[in-house]
DNA sequence: TGTACATCAGTGAACGCGCGTTCACTGATGTAC
DNA sequence: TGTACATCAGTGAACGCGCGTTCACTGATGTAC
């Protein structure tokens, strides 16, 4: 009559360990950053021996790489949905600008509410991910947001080179000196004037 | 006749362990990032017993903190050397552009030949370090360089405030994430045209 | 439809490791008289 | 100038911890006939 760290499991089978590691080690990055993902640790908080992970994964570092892939996946979807509540406002260069400027908010507010997954995703853990740049989906709503203000005549096409780069760079620079960095004392109306400058700065410097 | 790790001590007493020990630190996070300082690594290091370190540091996460500290002083070393080797020409305004890039790219740098240090720096371990953002040697550097483009005439003195923020985070996000973000794989060249354009994004938006 | 058996996915115990930290101690140093 | 003694800065041994990883094993599942 043990209560599992998170749901008990019916059959000696779980059906779908590999997948709940995963899982579980995104809830340990969560809190405790991306130390805190180990073999040992999934497992118990699955609520199994250590090892069985090893059926699943060659190693520690194996399982550090997928929680790491899947960090990513989350600040996608936090960012999706905080893009997703964005509203139009008749012209369209006015409005690929200020969908611009969402993206930018959108990464910070969702590092500042992920922490550890933020960490875990930028973190010097393992070997470097299997997956692309180009294809994670956050890349991908950057750069559609920066041919749209080139579509719409904002950004000359001549400036529209390396202009991903450019603008994450500025954002996500901020979101790591905000997040562990010397800025991360300040205080939320400061921080807010810091990223409105740092946004604004890219926008005419692009 | 044992080899130590450093230099052999003579004495029995050390004479300046404390040092020794954030030294040692150092050396340690140098190769193998933040997470590789510790008391009983560092003291061996030194060729030391553990309990000895605890004479002088409370417990691991002092040691990390006076560590993180001399890890921000040796990227403000590291960025004062290669800012020594900037020339001059002429023209005020140039100059102080000028200098800004370089600024920058000395960052970039020093982030690339001590990624260790950088992570130490600027990694999440322990308490926040006891010195205010506002003395830090790289950070005065990059508001004198500022203060210099109003000087000249470069910079509107409206837009003067939060500049250093907004530079700041430019060029950091883009060392981290040429570091250990998805830009590490990155080659030499296409770095260069990265860092290049991302300055350039700076020296208009700003 | 039933059954024998291979294969798969777990268990449980154990290993060695490096870590932080504490204990009672001893060698070295400095200071009062 | 010498000496007794307090204080300081180390030693050495031990603790408990969580980690990664491996071993021989057993329960559950699926498949060929």
């Amino acid at each position: 009559m043990m209560v599992r760290a998170t749901t008990a499991r019916a059959t000696y089978h779980h059906g779908d360990l590999r997948n709940a590691l995963i899982a579980a080690g995104a809830k340990l990055a969560e809190k405790g950053g991306p130390g805190a993902v180990g073999v040992r640790a999934a497992a118990r908080e699955v609520g199994v021996t250590p090892t069985a992970a090893y059926r699943h994964f060659a190693n520690a570092e194996a399982l550090q790489g997928a929680v790491k892939n899947s960090a990513f996946d989350a600040l996608a979807d936090g960012m999706r949905a905080e893009m997703a509540t964005v509203d139009t406002s008749g012209d369209d260069a006015e409005d690929a600008l200020r969908r611009l400027y969402a993206i930018g908010r959108a990464y910070l507010r969702v590092a500042l509410a992920e922490p550890g997954l933020f960490r875990t995703a930028f973190g010097e853990e393992a070997t470097p991910p299997a997956r692309p740049r180009e294809e994670d989906p956050y890349f991908l709503m950057l750069n559609r947001g920066l041919d749209e203000l080139v579509a719409t005549g904002y950004l000359p096409e001549e400036r529209r080179p390396l202009a991903e780069f450019a603008a994450w760079s500025a954002v996500h620079g901020l979101a790591r000196l905000v997040l562990d960095g010397p800025l991360s004392g300040l205080p939320d109306d400061a921080r807010e004037a810091v990223l409105q400058r740092t946004l604004d700065m890219v926008a005419r410097g692009l």
